[in-house]
DNA sequence: CTGTTTATCGTCAGGCAGACGACTATGATC
DNA sequence: GATCATAGTCGTCTGCCTGACGATAAACAG
């Protein structure tokens, strides 16, 4: 069959960001509200229309930049201080998932420390974290009282679904989930990120040795800190080591 | 920022199957000869135009039956015999990677059984299965004699590889290995499956006990065989379980 | 000074994997 | 038919890792 240029449909492609971190011992996304319809008013994935020119990963670290003003971390470079992890999640084509028109949405994935605020950027009225599952709970015709109400707009409920099984299976078998931390944390910062993904409680004890005994994951910086409150814990760096062999189990249960 | 049609380039949208399956020991993939330019004459991964009303899993099963007969494995539905493990790889949107237009493709990985032989189809002059270190050892400069001496077209060398190593890593935490079996097979042949994904030789007995103390991952039919010479092995078909867990290790070396 | 909180070190038992010996059941060869 | 090669299957042993949990350490609050 020779080359035809009527022989394909056109489509739009865009990139939505599954953008996460840990507030308060809980998982959060970052939802922005949709400015225009369709879903005008709801609460979306970030995202938008990869340019002519661009790569994926750049559109993503692009969209990223200007949601949270975060930039994407080179897996070769060096540790940077306002560095988020991203990675592409998975592509979403289904024919009717934009009403407007024929849309492929190529959805990443980031995880970033716990940041001050969200900036609203772009085309979006506002945007702020939210507990997964306070985003992923909403039962189609559940009416609430609060502003979240509502399902997230198109099949982004599915995209944050898929983003955080990601997640919560990434950190078993590598070092990513200290991405969620700062550039120094402890032990127990660590634990609670852990805590937070999976939902569950870890022993510290066990944790402790898991962690401190894998050679390549944590450096230690020298200092301490207490910001935890109890006994002065050392500080870490994240090491070299990007897989975990063997990985931290999750509890069954 | 209203919505404005003009807003966004227009994207032609494909899918590229990466089919592996296992062929005298070897981890074999699936390669089309390219019929027309660009890249004419060069070997490519089977795939093709996204369709207008078309889902990206459904063009990728379509693809997928054009170029070798399978159907692909609905997970939810019943055992059939000429199925296929199909599932999203990733998506490749470099702008260059196609000289003539905008390109995205959405790969996806397929792990068929070793079949009898593949058909050529739709637009491509010829296909065959190919061993994935020739596919994948081809340095560029470095001529040959044979028909296999240029690299993979596009981008298509770097897609094989990571859905080679998605395979290689699957079968250390699921049951997909049985994906490369017929629907009936014995231990040893489940064996040599994961030896010829991993390259490595696997201690028989420890194998055995493994697979066969996995609750869920086989199931006895009753019978025997003797196809592979020596004593008699019981058959097994493929058990309703997915994860393995623990996982099955990967030697390091 | 006492209680509370968090961090860190140790101990012990059970599970699982790697190394490998032993036995079994076929077909091929003498 | 005896012998051998080949593959399958069952057991044993040892070491590592994990889960459960006791104990100690170092800060702060009252």
């Amino acid at each position: 069959m020779p080359y035809d240029p009527s022989a394909f449909p056109p489509f739009a492609v865009t990139v939505d960001l599954v953008v996460l971190t840990v507030r308060r011992h809980a998982l959060c996304a970052l939802a922005v509200r949709r400015g225009e319809p369709p879903y005008q008013g709801r609460w979306a994935l970030p995202g938008g229309f990869v340019r002519g020119d661009e790569d994926l990963s750049t559109a993503a670290a692009r969209e990223l930049a200007e949601e949270t003003g975060l930039h994407a971390h080179d897996p070769a470079g060096p540790l940077l201080p306002n560095a988020a992890h991203l990675e592409q999640l998975a592509t979403y084509g289904d024919p009717k998932r934009d009403p407007r028109m024929r849309v492929v949405s190529v959805a990443h994935l980031a995880l970033a420390p716990d940041l001050p605020a969200p900036r609203a950027g772009g085309d979006a009225r506002s945007a702020r974290w939210a507990p997964v599952e306070d985003l992923l709970d909403q039962e189609v015709g559940y009416a609430r009282e609060d502003e979240l109400a509502a399902p997230l707009a198109f099949d982004h409920a599915r995209i944050l679904a898929d983003g955080v099984e990601r997640a919560r299976s990434k950190i078993e078998y590598s070092s990513l989930a200290t991405a969620f931390c700062p550039q120094e944390f402890t032990v127990g910062e660590l634990r609670r990120v852990y805590e937070a993904v999976w939902g569950v409680a870890l022993d510290p004890r066990n944790f402790h040795r898991k962690v401190t005994g894998t050679p390549g994951f944590l450096v230690p910086t020298g200092g301490t800190t207490t910001r935890q409150g109890g006994r002065p814990a050392q500080l870490f760096r994240a090491g070299g080591a990007t897989l975990l062999n063997p990985p931290m189990l999750r509890p069954e249960a």
